[in-house]
DNA sequence: GGGCTACCATGACGGACGTCATGAAGGAGG
DNA sequence: CCTCCTTCATGACGTCCGTCATGGTAGCCC
């Protein structure tokens, strides 16, 4: 579990986006969080700070991904209003636990580059799109029809990112808990039980 | 309409930070974009940058607001699903006409300043509310029950704001136009028909 | 051992930022 | 006319930023 410098300087990236946006995240913020030297930046990130936000992106992303086929295998008799439920909790935990100090790095890096540079603005539709793929393939697995699936994986994003925001706003985890209330249904109504894929042996 | 140079001060603030971010957002940039004299910053706005930008996010909320009501009374036979996409529909015009580069101001001032400033967390936070009540209000003229009104507003909110995110990480509007066809159906859904409140005369 | 490469250290530079000090117009009220 | 107050103008200050130049160390390969 030892961490290379290099990647203890994406990882702290990400985690500083989180919590103060892309433009108040220094490098030399990123290089003291990461406990890194400092020589070590224009060294491995000579592409300067958009190289070194768009791989902490990239890294979010494909967290945000591994996340989701994580949580879903652990959900026991799992449909897509449960697997949502699990998705928000998780940001629910945190909110709770941590605080509501720290957001999505992805809508964050959106919120302040997506009009400035074109390489983090692509990084991040990368991103969220690795992050849609694991979702919309487990919504198919549950049953839901493939054409659906896909639609249904943005609405969650979707929903997902904007309750997170009003949860930070508010400092108050209401808006998560809502969402899913109202959505669960909507989600597991989708599935068609003929085309159920079971995970176990029937 | 000829604005004084305060409010156009506090427009404009809005404006660059919906492109660019708190952050990035320089008080000298403003008085440049709103043509107005820099001498009059530390006049108006004694509390600094702060101020300026929590009354943008005010204003940005009372905006929001407004235009809420003065799009559902446009709707012809209204129902929620048909104000839902009404409202999609002004930043699907908006990014198709303007462009991606501007999103919602209050998203961005929540990415960059939730964790450090309290004020302005809390001037989103209002803003949100404020933004909030409409859609409920007219959920509830529209049929639905008082207490899930204010649900599906939150939902309604959520949803939009992530998919204004999602569109503008992939210049594309699709995901808004996604939002709007699953979220509908669960809209129109809640409506108790006995309730209804009709603006014309039965 | 010599040379090459990967990695780290440090200081400087030019620019932009938010803020403040100081002062000048310009009209209102006495 | 003089005074007060609102409004605007301008320059300076200190700080922080991203980037770069330069040089040092450590290890591997021939």
């Amino acid at each position: 579990m030892v961490r290379t410098p290099r990647e203890r300087m994406v990882l702290s990236a990400a985690q500083l986006v989180r919590i103060h946006g892309v433009g108040a995240t220094g490098m030399r913020d990123v290089v003291a969080h990461a406990e890194a030297p400092r020589g070590s930046l224009q060294h491995y990130f000579p592409g300067g700070k958009d190289q070194l936000i768009a791989e902490a992106v990239t890294w979010a992303g494909d967290y945000a991904a591994r996340r989701v086929a994580r949580v879903a295998a652990k959900i026991e008799d799992p449909t897509p209003g449960k697997l949502f439920a699990a998705m928000a909790a998780q940001w629910r935990d945190e909110f709770t636990t941590t605080g509501f100090d720290a957001g999505c790095p992805l809508v964050a890096t959106v919120a302040d580059t997506a009009a400035t540079s074109e390489s983090l603005r692509e990084a991040v539709g990368k991103a969220f799109e690795g992050w849609q793929r694991p979702v919309a393939a487990t919504l198919e697995q549950l049953g839901v029809p493939q054409a659906r699936a896909a639609s249904l994986a943005v609405l969650v994003l979707s929903a997902l990112e904007g309750a997170i925001v009003l949860a930070r706003a508010h400092r108050d985890i209401a808006p998560l808990d809502t969402v899913v209330t109202e959505l669960r249904p909507l989600l597991d109504g989708a599935v068609d039980h003929r085309r159920r894929r079971t995970s176990t042996v029937d």
